[in-house]
RNA sequence: GGGCGCUUAGCUCAGUUGGUUAGAGCGCUUCCCUUACAAGGAAGAAGUCGGGGGUUCGAAUCCCUCAGCGCCCACCA
């Protein structure tokens, strides 16, 4: 072995190997309890992101562990086809050759896509790979395969029968950059300073009118009326005028509608009901009509008279120009609101009065609420139940059509004869009426309906697969918070109906990985890490436990690249650690399982009773999901106590060439090697093949390491050796200058092990004894222990009286801290009786202490 | 306008139901190239846990309040 760690030779065949020997198919454990993660389906002609590269770690630390335990285990792969993103990539690739999908055509262009995914599509389903992340490749999904798309045709026609989904014409988000609706969770707002302009609106009979305020100056071409709250004194009078709508030159009435703030503006609002939701609403109340002034590129269109053809920005200014040389103009200020914008390509969004299909959300809300208040469903961490529950209460009905092409086209054909639409999984032959006339209604489904389907249409739903049986309904699901409402709350909510079961029972919400900066990683701002850069520097392993032990379980973490060159570091020292227990093992000695010394020896009892505490307590927490957490624990046991401590007992008895010390460092570092697997995989098999050789880590058993009471005495052991360190650099000696110390043990704690060790660990050979009373000694204590420093010819005995009078100092404020505690009768009485007996032991050992060191300080002179 | 979260060492962050002298990584200081590892080892300095108030025998932890920061949701034009 290189005395150093290359992650680069490490990582380069492994992936390769365990694919090949079947290791990441749920078939290794035949007839092992089914376990199943899905992977939220990435952009199929996206790449790999920092927060995919987080997202994955965290599942593949899962599945490797459950494989481990023997689970069939099954992380089932997949992408999605990500309708509006990809279109617009491969319109973007299009644009190059100076082409656009509308000069080619729908056939052609789908065509066209298909060919970019099939170009690019391998691309993050490689970088998948390059992480190590272990996902069954026999089972690859793509939402748009056979399959995944019979499914979503079958979801369609059965919740059109049941009129769950229904088509209408109703206000939705529109973007003109697209040319498409998207769902009211592709909007993002923001806030922004507008103006708020005053407009009055002349009363068609008799002199006066009425001022109304608008943020959205053009969307008068479009008004045909306006509102006043039925209460508001100012207006009672006008409600059932009429007015005449400036540049336009329309006659409209003043309705009283409830809906109208007074409070707001002038208490009077111009009505919209083709570009405002409040105002559509008020319209159909009042029976006022529609006039839908923008085109799809939002570009004013023939109702808007004179400003027809112009875009709705360059609208808003000419309109606020013509109505101030009207004198219709009676002010503008300032107006901070909030403006919707399309989530992909950041374009402000219009409320557009359209005919779109939707999920009547309703029926199915009810459900997938109680499937999670009745812990059926669970949060991890809680606080996002919270998030769930609010943005539930306030669905509205979900629009799930989209104005483009690329997409599970929606079944729906019309007959040109008669009308009549029929909604079925294929084309049907003819319409009712006998025509043969039919056409497929144009638009697709949003992305997000084959992805809510995602948790059983990949394992073969709506046949009952062997797969759907097993592995339906899946163990988790892990992802971002950002998310929730997208994907998660539609899975529940699709999963709980078509189903009739909950599509998993614990939901895992990380943190976002943010730029070093502390804000989101984007392209536009240039901030963002490319993982495969990370990987190329540093190796998937050091990436994949750095962001291990980032990950707090629900806070967002800035990404440094100095965690993931401290975890290349770890694997250097682990690389290390068993380059040395194979210099005195050989190759291939070690057991896969079990081989755990019959009667350990004091060293060996203390390093396994560490270990078995150790994989305790890291089972506990990723049973909790507490990866950090976890991985830290493990992180600080290999480094803190095998490593410096451990390996360095062992040693000379490993000279001496002592088989119970051999056995002993092969197992604990077998084990080591295993409980760190899941989140270093390619490190810990590389190193398995040469520790133990046969079979691979990654398909071997999760360890069990016997249980054992820590060997009495350690403690001190380590404090003695700790403290003897202390003292020879604050007296500037070197490690092995020579040191005559006596241990004083007077209740045989330490027994005799410990001899040996002091030379090993703090370069003296002790001698056993009592204190020599008057002698000039430094003491290190350790409860009843004793080590007993000469300082004949050694030291500066001025250094040594400060250094004494400094620890008195510290001891003394510790005691009279407990003291006083203790002589709080309160405290005493009320506080639990373990607390107070472990108060008292504290007090007595360091008043103990502390009297040893007055009286040798008082010897000192 | 609602809701959620954050503020702990120079930096980035842990700290699970209140209970040892509040931890880690990086950085910093001193010493050591000891035959696994200088990508290392040993020792160390460094925090009034955002401010104020309260509950409690006891608060970084629970409650109230103030300040600063961030995120999500929302049809006040």
């Amino acid at each position: 072995m290189d005395p150093a760690y290359d992650p680069q030779r490490v990582e380069a065949d492994w992936y390769s190997r365990w694919e090949k020997a079947g290791v990441f198919r749920p078939e290794l454990n035949a007839g092992g309890p089914p376990f199943c993660i899905v992977i939220p389906p990435p952009n199929v002609t996206g790449s790999l992101h920092m927060g995919h590269a987080l997202d994955q770690t965290i599942q593949d630390v899962i599945i490797r562990r459950k494989r481990m335990q023997g689970f069939a285990a099954l992380w089932l792969p997949g992408t999605d086809h990500a309708g509006i993103a990809t279109q617009i990539v491969v319109e973007r690739e299009l644009a190059k050759e100076g082409m656009t999908r509308e000069e080619l055509g729908r056939e052609r262009f789908i065509e066209q896509v298909w060919l970019w995914k099939a170009r690019s599509g391998g691309a993050i389903t490689q970088q998948i790979r390059r992480m190590g992340f272990s996902t069954d490749w026999t089972r690859e999904r793509f939402t748009m395969d056979e399959g995944l798309s019979a499914a979503v045709r079958k979801v369609f026609v059965d919740l059109y029968h049941e009129d769950l989904i229904y088509r209408g014409t109703r206000i939705i988000n529109w973007c003109p950059r697209d040319r498409t609706a998207i769902s009211d969770v592709e909007v993002e707002h923001e806030d922004e300073l507008g103006e708020l302009v005053h407009i009055r609106y002349p009363f068609t009979e008799g002199s006066g009118g009425i001022e109304v305020a608008t943020s959205r100056a053009e969307t008068m071409l479009g008004d045909t009326g306006v509102a006043v709250h039925p209460d508001d004194p100012r207006y009672r009078d006008m409600i059932g005028k009429t007015v005449r709508v400036p540049l336009v030159d329309r006659e409209v009435p003043i309705v009283a509608d409830s809906a109208v703030d007074p409070t707001f503006g002038t208490g009077a609002v111009k009505v919209t009901p083709a570009h405002d939701p409040t105002d559509f609403e008020i319209g159909r109340r009042h029976g006022l009509e529609a006039v839908v002034i923008l085109d799809e590129g939002g570009v004013i269109n023939a109702n808007g008279g004179r400003f027809a053809g112009l875009d709705r920005m360059d609208a808003r200014r000419a309109v606020k120009e013509a109505l101030a040389a009207e004198g219709a103009l009676i002010k503008t200020e300032p107006h901070e609101h909030s403006v919707g914008h399309c989530e992909r390509c950041h374009t402000v969004v219009e409320p557009y009065l359209s005919e779109q299909w939707f999920v009547r959300v309703a029926p199915l809300v009810g459900p997938a609420m109680e499937a999670v208040k009745r812990g059926d469903i669970r949060f991890i961490p809680e606080r996002w139940e919270k998030t769930y529950f609010h943005w539930m209460e306030n669905l509205r009905d979900w629009n799930i059509s989209r104005q483009i092409w690329w997409g599970h086209r929606i079944p729906a054909w019309y007959c040109d004869d008669c009308g009549e639409m029929s909604v079925a999984m294929e084309a049907p032959a003819a319409c009712r009426c006998g025509s043969k006339s039919l056409r497929q209604d144009e638009d697709v489904l949003d992305t997000w309906f084959s992805s809510g389907l995602f948790p059983f249409s990949t394992l073969g739903w709506p046949e009952d697969t062997a797969d759907y049986r097993a592995f339906y309904p899946n163990s988790v699901l892990v992802t971002g918070y950002d998310i929730i409402s997208f994907w998660v709350a539609r899975m529940i909510q699709l999963g709980l109906h078509l189903t009739g079961c909950k599509p998993f029972p614990d939901v895992v919400i990380h943190g976002m990985i943010r730029a070093e900066d502390g804000r989101k990683m984007s392209k536009s701002l240039g901030n963002g890490v490319d993982p495969l850069d990370v990987v190329r520097e540093y190796g998937a392993d050091a990436l994949r436990l750095a962001l291990m032990q980032a990950a707090a379980p629900n806070q967002d973490v800035p990404f440094q690249t100095e965690s993931v060159d401290a975890a290349r570091r770890f694997g250097n020292k682990l690389w290390n650690a068993i380059r040395f227990a194979l210099s005195h093992l050989g190759e291939g000695n070690v057991p896969a399982n079990g081989g755990y010394p019959d009667r350990p020896g004091p060293e060996a009892t203390w390093v396994l009773a560490r270990l078995r505490a150790a994989s305790d307590e890291v089972d506990a927490l990723l049973d909790d999901y507490r990866f950090s957490d976890a991985f830290s624990t493990l992180y600080n046991f290999a480094w803190g106590e095998v490593f410096d401590w451990y390996l360095e007992m062992a040693k000379a008895q490993l000279r001496a060439g002592d088989e119970a010390t051999k056995a002993t460092l092969g197992v604990v570092m077998r084990d080591l090697l295993k409980l760190f697997h899941p989140a270093i995989p390619y490190l810990t098999e590389e190193l398995w093949q040469h520790l133990v050789g046969d079979g691979f880590i990654a398909a071997s058993r999760w360890p069990t390491p016997p249980s054992h009471d820590e060997p009495a005495g350690f403690e001190n052991f380590r404090e003695i050796v700790s403290g003897v360190r202390r003292f020879r650099a604050e007296h500037g000696l070197g490690p092995r200058h020579p040191l005559d110390i006596v241990i004083a043990d007077p209740a045989g704690v330490m027994e005799s092990w410990w001899a040996p060790q002091f030379k090993a660990l703090a370069g003296f050979e002790p001698r056993a004894g009592a204190a020599t009373e008057g002698a000039n000694y430094s003491q290190v204590v350790s409860g009843s222990l004793q080590a007993l420093i000469s300082l004949d010819g050694l030291v500066d005995i001025g250094a040594e009286r400060l250094r004494l009078d400094r620890e008195i100092t510290e001891l003394e404020a510790l005691v009279a801290r407990t003291a006083a505690k203790l002589a709080n009768a309160q405290f005493v009485e009320r506080a639990p009786a373990d607390i107070v007996a472990k108060e008292r032991a504290r007090a007595e050992d360091w008043l103990a202490t502390l009297a040893k060191l007055t009286a040798q300080r008082s010897e000192l002179g």
